[in-house]
DNA sequence: AGCTAAGATTGAACAAAGTTCATATTTATT
DNA sequence: AATAAATATGAACTTTGTTCAATCTTAGCT
């Protein structure tokens, strides 16, 4: 094994990205066949026939069936992070990151119907998820929503009387919960209607009482 | 068949008595063991083996698996609700009347985690069971808190220049999250701690702007 | 180019769990 | 007590995730 690393190292890039095509090639089928249904009625058979690879193949790349289903939301939330901080940046008030913060969340879910279904339904409600390898990239924002309250804390426009961690609390449990909604009524309405005035009613409960009506 | 219901009135009551005494106890059964794990590692065998019948039997009072564990929900949600309304009974004005309903519903599932995990982590996210019989039973829930938001309304301390519906959203994401991070967390603090900070946050957000301090 | 070994792919076979159904048992009626 | 109806049973069936021995493909070497 080691003899091989050091002979080539330019084949063995090669052989890492086919590895890695390959795993794509069934992350994809996966985010299809999944999104459609759901875990249970989702099956390993028609996910290979989508892939175009015999059943077997798929326990090559994964451990089994829930480690396939976790591993689809790792690098969708990495793009999610990496998009978001761009839509941050250059914005200098911890209100306006906040309103551009929500607004993104629902944009991205919107836009990402099959990714929100497995998410939100399937993962964020399933104990042995918040163990897993993928996990640690949602947390990743829910620390950036944290540091973005205890900046708006400081500038003294969100209260000061709650930790933190509870006010994210009733911020994302408010996203994640229309969100959810949105999905079972079938999307058939659009997630970002009335966007101001929902997050008006969710900011005016976590506004420092002394920063009346400054940013409305 | 309709011979029989002419002939004996009494006797067939205590048959569809003894009907239903079989069909809880393969309910509290079911209660048990999906309550422990989910819906998909249950096992229908562990199921009649804990309520001391042959698996065929399950059958003979349920279509399925799924019909089964949707069936689940309903009584429970029945006496949640029955109970609410002795708790609500007597308080005269809206914010008091939401105040205790939201102490209520908190303590309701920190009492009966088992339900709990089955209502927040499987059934709230399941799109059929939206159209199941058992979600007429919290969709009773839901229109009695509507009910008391406009009732504040109209008393004027709730925000007016929005939908009772967005206000509902706001309270019930609020509180179905906050269950479901516990659950998650494996029930491991108080579900009911710093339950006034909460409330405070959550109805700050909902409150009219012209009822300043009122019920603080 | 051809050989060899390692790696990748396959799909038949296996195992586990939901569901069905012919048979057996219990209960109710005359 | 006899008969019929209702209920219960568990072995057999079906489906689907998972394994594995056999086959095919590819990379490295002469």
């Amino acid at each position: 094994m080691s003899v091989v690393l050091i002979i080539n190292k330019a084949k063995i890039l090669t052989v890492i990205k086919k590895k890695d095509l390959r795993k794509q090639q069934i992350l994809q089928a996966a985010i299809e066949v999944f999104g459609k249904s759901n875990f249970q009625s989702a099956s390993i058979s028609e996910i290979a026939q989508r892939a175009n690879i015999a059943e077997g193949t798929i326990y090559q790349y994964f451990k089994n069936k829930e480690d396939l289903f976790f591993s689809i939301p790792a690098q969708k939330t990495e793009a999610f992070c990496d998009e978001l901080d761009l839509h941050i940046e250059g914005i200098h008030d911890a209100f306006n990151k906040l309103r551009k913060l929500t607004w993104y969340y629902l944009y991205f879910f919107k836009t990402n119907p099959d990714y929100a279904r497995i998410l939100m339904l399937e993962m964020r409600v399933n104990k042995s998820f918040f163990k897993s390898r993928t996990f640690g990239k949602v947390r990743v924002f829910n620390d950036k929503v944290l540091e973005i309250i205890k900046e708006g804390q400081e500038e003294n426009f969100i209260r000061n009387d709650m930790e933190g961690r509870v006010i994210r609390e009733v911020l994302l449990g408010f996203l994640e919960h229309r969100v959810t909604r949105w999905l079972l009524k079938e999307e058939k309405y659009d997630l970002l209607a009335n966007y101001g005035e929902i997050f008006d009613l969710v900011f005016n409960g976590i506004k420092s009482p002394n920063a009346e009506r400054r940013h409305m």
